[in-house]
DNA sequence: ATTAGCACTCAATCAATGAGAGTGCTAACA
DNA sequence: TGTTAGCACTCTCATTGATTGAGTGCTAAT
C-alpha cells in the first residue's frame, strides 16, 4: 500500500520533528515548521487517517503524534533517501584511514569509531573468524633455557604467539629445524584443514624431539580454539546516554550491558546479513532486550567471509544518516580489503 | 586528633549503615541496629560533638548524619581493618589464574575482572610501558613479493609485529640475514636505548639491501612510538550505574566518559603510588571531575617499573573490602610477574 | 474538499496539606 | 556529672486539588 502524496508528506514531517525533538507532533506546529500550504485542520484530518492507516499513534487524546514503529519501516522502505558523507565527513574519513596504520584491527577500530561519530549512535564492527586463512610461516624462537616463543604467521597477515616450554637440551638450531618442518607441512593449509594425520606423521618425522612437537601441538591447539571466535568492536556506546528515551537507569543499564559485552551484541543481531544496508525496527528485532532499538546493518566481505558493520540506537533514529553512513563505510571496509593486506 | 572508644564506636556504625544504605542515619536506628547499651539521646549529643569536629554533617536539619569526608578520612586512616578476601573467593580467582593464560595481557586482564566482580567498584589495572625491557630477537618473514613480516621479540614475551613493504628482488634467504644482523646488533639493547650509530652501521653493513633495511628501521621507529605509553585496563564501569549517588544523568555521564578513555582514567589517577595501598577520598583527588569519587590504588612491580592496580567509586564506599582486595590483588600479580614469565 | 471555531481531554505544573522521621533542648534522674 | 525521657520544632516527601496549555475531534460554514 502506498500512500498519497500529501499524507506522505505529513508523515515525513511527522518523523522528522519527531526524531529531532524526541516530541509527540501536533498538528499546528508541523504546518507552521515546514510551511505547508494546507490548514492545520487539514492536517488533522489527515493525521486521523495515517492513525487508523497504523503509521501514527497517540500517546494520549490531547498529545500531538508520533510515528509508530510500522510509520518508520513505511518511511524506510517507500520515502527513505539515504543521506551519504558529506565533504568535510569524508576528509575526516581519509584523515583517519591515513594515519600510520598498524594493524587491520587498527582499521577496524578507527571506521568504528567514526561510524559511531559522524552518527551519534552506538557502532559495532564484527570481524569474522580467520579460520578460512591460510598457514604461512611457523616459527620457535629460544627465550631462556626452558621457554621458547610459537610464532605462527598466516596469509592474512594475522599472528598468533603464545610461550612454550621446552627441554633445556634442544638447541636454537633445533628449534629452527622443527619449526621449518611445521612450515613444510602446514604452509598452505586453511587454518580449518588441519589434518590430524599430517601432524601425526610430523611426530613420527620428529621423534627424537617429541616434547617439542607435543608442546607446539598443544600451543597451536590453543591457539587455534583461541580464533575460532570473530571478533567485535564497540564504539561510542555512551551515545545512548543522550537520547531522552534512556532516562530511566533500568533500561539504560540493560542496554549498556549488551553494548558492553561482546557475546551480547552478537546475540541481538539479525542472523542473515546480506552486503545491503538491512534495517530492523524495534519490536522486528527478535532479541526480547533491544525491542525499542533499531539496528542499522551492512555486510562487508573479509577474506572471503561475511563480516559485519552497523548502529544501534534508538527507535527514533536518523535512519537516512545512519543508514547512508554505514553503506559508505561498507564500501570503504570492502576497499581496503580488497586491496589485500599482504 | 582520636577520638574515644564511644564516639569511634559511633561514627564506625554510622559510616556502615551509610555505606550500606546511602541514606542518613538517625540516632534510633543506630542505636536498634547496632543494639548499643546507650539511649538515642546520648547518641544525639555524641552525634553534635562529632558534627562540630567535622566527622559528620547533615544534609538538612531534620534528617540524619551521613560521614562527612574527613569522618571516612578518618575512619580510613585510624579505625578500618582491612577486609582480605574469604576462601569462596580465593577459590574463584584461583579457578579465573588457572584457566588457559595464553598472555601477559591476559592475566592482567582478568584480575582486573576479578577486583570489579569483588568490589562492585570499577577496577583499573595500568600496565607500565616495556621500554625497560630488551630486544631478543628480530625475524623477516616474506608473505607476498613486495610484502614481509617483521617480528621483533622481546625479554618479556611481548611482541611486535608489522608488516613492511620490500623490493621484489630480495629473496627469503636475503631477508632471514637481515633479520640475523638486527638481531646481533640490538639483541640485549633495552628498548629505550637504541643508539642510532649502531643502526647507522648496521645501515652501512648491509648497503645492499638499503631499502629493506629502511622499511625496517621505519617500521621499529613506529612501533618502539606504540609501545611508549603504558596500557590501561578498565573493568566493570557499569558498577557505578547501582550507585544511587549517580542517578543524575550528568553526573554519570561525566563518570562514565573518563572509565571508558584510558587517557583521562590516566589523568585522575594520583601522581604518586607506592607500592601501599593508597586511599584518596572526594575532594582529595586533583582531577574536578572525580571529586565525588573515591580512589583505591596501590602499586606492583612489573618488570622494574611501577604499575597501578585500583578501584574507583562513590565517595560512600566499602573501603575496608576495597583496600583489602586491592591489597590481595597488587600481592598476586607481583608474586606472577616474579614468577618471570620468560 | 477545506477550513474556522469551539468544546473537550489530558498531562504537566504548582501550591497547599499532612504524615513521618529526626533533631535539639530542657528537666528529671542516677 | 553524665545519661535519659519527653516534647516541641523542623524539614522532606508524598498526596491532593486546582490551574494551565497544548492539542484534538467535531460541526458548521465556505
Amino acid at each position: 500500500m502506498t500512500l498519497d502524496k500529501r499524507k506522505s508528506q505529513i508523515l515525513e514531517s511527522i518523523i522528522r520533528d519527531y526524531v529531532d525533538t524526541a516530541e509527540p507532533v501536533g498538528s499546528r506546529s508541523i504546518v507552521k515548521k515546514h510551511n505547508l500550504k494546507i490548514s492545520a485542520a487539514t492536517v488533522r484530518n489527515e493525521m486521523a487517517d495515517l492513525e487508523e492507516m497504523g503509521y501514527l499513534e497517540q500517546p494520549h487524546t490531547s498529545a500531538g503524534r508520533i510515528p509508530s514503529q510500522v510509520g518508520f519501516r513505511y518511511y524506510v522502505d517507500c520515502m527513505m533517501q539515504k543521506e551519504t558523507l558529506d565533504d568535510s565527513e569524508l576528509d575526516l574519513l581519509n584523515r583517519i584511514l591515513n594515519e600510520n596504520i598498524g594493524e587491520w584491527s587498527d582499521v577496524v577500530g578507527r571506521v568504528g569509531g567514526f561510524l559511531s561519530q559522524i552518527t551519534n549512535y552506538a557502532s559495532f564492527v564484527i570481524v569474522p573468524s580467520i579460520k578460512l586463512s591460510e598457514f604461512k610461516n611457523i616459527q620457535i624462537i629460544p627465550m631462556s633455557d626452558r621457554t621458547a616463543m610459537l610464532l605462527v604467521v598466516t596469509d592474512v597477515g594475522v599472528l598468533m604467539h603464545r610461550k612454550i616450554d621446552v627441554p633445556p637440551a634442544v638447541s636454537a638450531e633445533e628449534l629452527q629445524l622443527i619449526g621449518r618442518a611445521f612450515t613444510r607441512v602446514l604452509s598452505g593449509t586453511k587454518l580449518e584443514e588441519i589434518r590430524r594425520n599430517e601432524l601425526k606423521a610430523l611426530r613420527e618425522e620428529l621423534k627424537n624431539r617429541r616434547k617439542v612437537i607435543d608442546s607446539v601441538l598443544e600451543a597451536v591447539e590453543i591457539m587455534m580454539q583461541g580464533c575460532r571466535d570473530e571478533s567485535v568492536v564497540i564504539s561510542g556506546a555512551l551515545n545512548i546516554l543522550n537520547e531522552p528515551e534512556f532516562k530511566d537507569l533500568d533500561k539504560l543499564k540493560r542496554i549498556l550491558t549488551i553494548l558492553e559485552e561482546d557475546v551480547l551484541l552478537k546475540q541481538i543481531l539479525p542472523d542473515t546479513v546480506s552486503e545491503e544496508v538491512n534495517i530492523t525496527i524495534g519490536n522486528e528485532n527478535k532479541a526480547e532486550d533491544i525491542k525499542e532499538m533499531s539496528l542499522v546493518v551492512a555486510g562487508y566481505n573479509n577474506f572471503g567471509e561475511m563480516g559485519k558493520i552497523g548502529v544501534i540506537g534508538p527507535v527514533r533514529m536518523e535512519y537516512w544518516k545512519a543508514a547512508g553512513t554505514v553503506e559508505s563505510l561498507r564500501n570503504i571496509l570492502d576497499q581496503v580489503l580488497n586491496k589485500k593486506y599482504f
